[in-house]
Parts: structure tokens; sequence; C-alpha cells
DNA sequence: AACAATCAATACCAGAATAGTAATCTATTT
DNA sequence: AAATAGATTACTATTCTGGTATTGATTGTT
């Protein structure tokens, strides 16, 4: 398993979205319509990334969304935190302490280690990287240890 | 968030016990006691890593469970691949096909590529590894591309 | 042969998390 | 003022996960 919610999934369909497009403003309905996603949904999942500073929105008549960046400048792993929180593969590395067994988990440098790394490689993709295809190197290594 | 489920790290628990203990075989209750975790949940695990042939049981009196390699030879991703299934990063990248939007999909290959990426890293890490601290250069990133 | 220890298999239940919906309020342009 | 579009909040339903209980099968011991 080892996955992301749908929600944070959505959450790349738009930005990707709108990494793509060249209007200046997008609307909820033309992004639900785009991405095939509910309306409501949406909704929840733009006032997340508005949040994030990820989009930036304009109110009233004429209103919509834009990516806040250049997508170069904004990347997967910001978008996934944005929806679902810190990327955290155990229950160890969130928040301060975690699993029940506290104390004398012998795991636990090893999972923040593994966070840290599947974390860089989130980090390095880019909206830009995501509207192409990632086929090539565009993941560098030599960052993460 | 990007997690794995609570069994998934259970698993590694049991099976980092299993790779360190030097007992030619360990009963349920053992592996409960060690790693407290609850009896009824270590058996549910014991038996997913048996059919998975992670680890060998064997019945009756003097019964118990051993790894059924060396643990350098079974890594992180078999032990989550035997408790949750395939690793996929979404929902496009489990089965054959997906996610609603199935045929629009801009993002599936992309996905299919960290998806890999990611699964890669686990499997390079063994649990000989985990038995230790990996905060060394464990990972070869050579493979993945 | 009987008994006890230990794993095997199945089915069930409860709580949490996720996903999705609805309704109302606020801001801006014309 | 009216219409358009985003902001905010609260609610609901379904799925998933984690945990438990029960009964059966196998093997060693006395």
């Amino acid at each position: 398993m080892l996955r992301i919610g749908k929600l944070a999934d959505y959450g790349l369909l738009l930005t990707n979205h709108l990494a793509k497009t060249d209007k200046p403003l997008n609307t909820t309905e033309e992004l639900a319509a785009a991405t095939h996603l509910p309306l409501a949904t949406v909704r929840k999942l733009l006032k997340k990334l508005v949040d994030a500073h990820i989009v930036d929105s304009t109110r009233g008549v004429k209103g919509g969304y834009v990516l806040a960046r250049a997508p170069s400048a904004l990347t997967v792993a910001d978008v996934i935190n944005a929806i679902e929180g810190p990327i955290a593969v155990t229950q160890c590395t969130g928040h301060g302490g975690g699993c029940s067994l506290s104390q004398g988990c012998d795991l636990k440098d090893n999972w923040n280690y593994i966070n840290q790394v599947i974390g860089t490689v989130l980090q390095q993709l880019t909206l830009a990287d995501m509207a192409e295809r990632v086929s090539e190197r565009v993941i560098r290594f030599r960052d993460i240890d």
C-alpha cells in the first residue's frame, strides 16, 4: 500500500490543470469540469490550497483561481502537504513521539530516515515536471543523504 | 501523510525482532510480549508473513516461528507487501486502471514512476539494515532510473 | 490413547478516517 | 441593487483499519 489519499491526488489534478492552462483566472466550475471532480469537493480542495499559498484566489464576479507561483517553483510535496499534512510514513515520524510502543521502538530512527528519503523525492518533483513526462532523470539523489 | 498502516509497521517490528533474536523458534506469546502487541493481532500478522514466505512456522508443542531467509535477504518492501499488498501511492498504480477519471488522467505515468522510485528505495532496505542504524549510505540510487 | 501446547482459519465488530454534500455568508463587479 | 463567484461551516455516509473471539488442526509428551 503506502498511499496518499484520493484528495491529495485530486489536488495534484487541480494544480496540474492550473499549471497547464493559460487562462488568467479559473472558476471552480471550470476546474470541476476539467478534472471531472464534484464541485463541492473542488471547493474544499481549493480552500486548502489557498491556505497553503499554493494558489491565489480572487473573489466576486470575474473571480477565480491561479497558481501562486510558477509551476517550476511548486512541488508535489507542497501539494500533498497542503491537503494531507506533513508526509509521515509511520505514526512515529509525525508528531512528537507517536506509536504506542513509545519508549522502546528500535525502528524509530530508521523510519525517520526512510521518511526523509521519500520526502526528498517528492520535493524534487515540481508541477512543471508533472506537466510533462517524468520518465527521465528528474530526481537528483545527491541531496538526500 | 503518505503513510503505511499500523499493521505494516507492526509487521516490521515482528520481523525485526525475529532478525535480532537467536532463538530457533519463537512462539506467538513470546513475540507479543517482546513487541508489546496484542496477541490476536500478532497471530493475524504472522499468518500473512507465513503466507508470503517471509517467516516459516512449525506447529504443535514446541512450535513457533523463524525467518524464512537471512535478514539480509528480506527487505522492508517484502514485509509491507506481505501485509498491505503491493506498494501503490495512488489508486491508479494499483490495479489495472484505477481512478474514476480513467481515460483522461494526465498524471498516471508520472505516478507510476514515482511509485517505482519509492518502491526501489524500500526494496533496498533489508531487515539486516533495519536491525542497525540506517543513517549511512545504505540506499543506492543507481538502480532506480 | 489422552492431553496439552501451539499454530491455522474464519468470521465478526467497533471506531476512525475519508470522502462527499449541503447550506449560508461575504466580497466584487456591473 | 443584482448577479456572480469565492469563503466558511457543519453534517453525513461509507469505507477502511485495527482489534477480537471462536473453533479447528497438528504435534509432542506422558
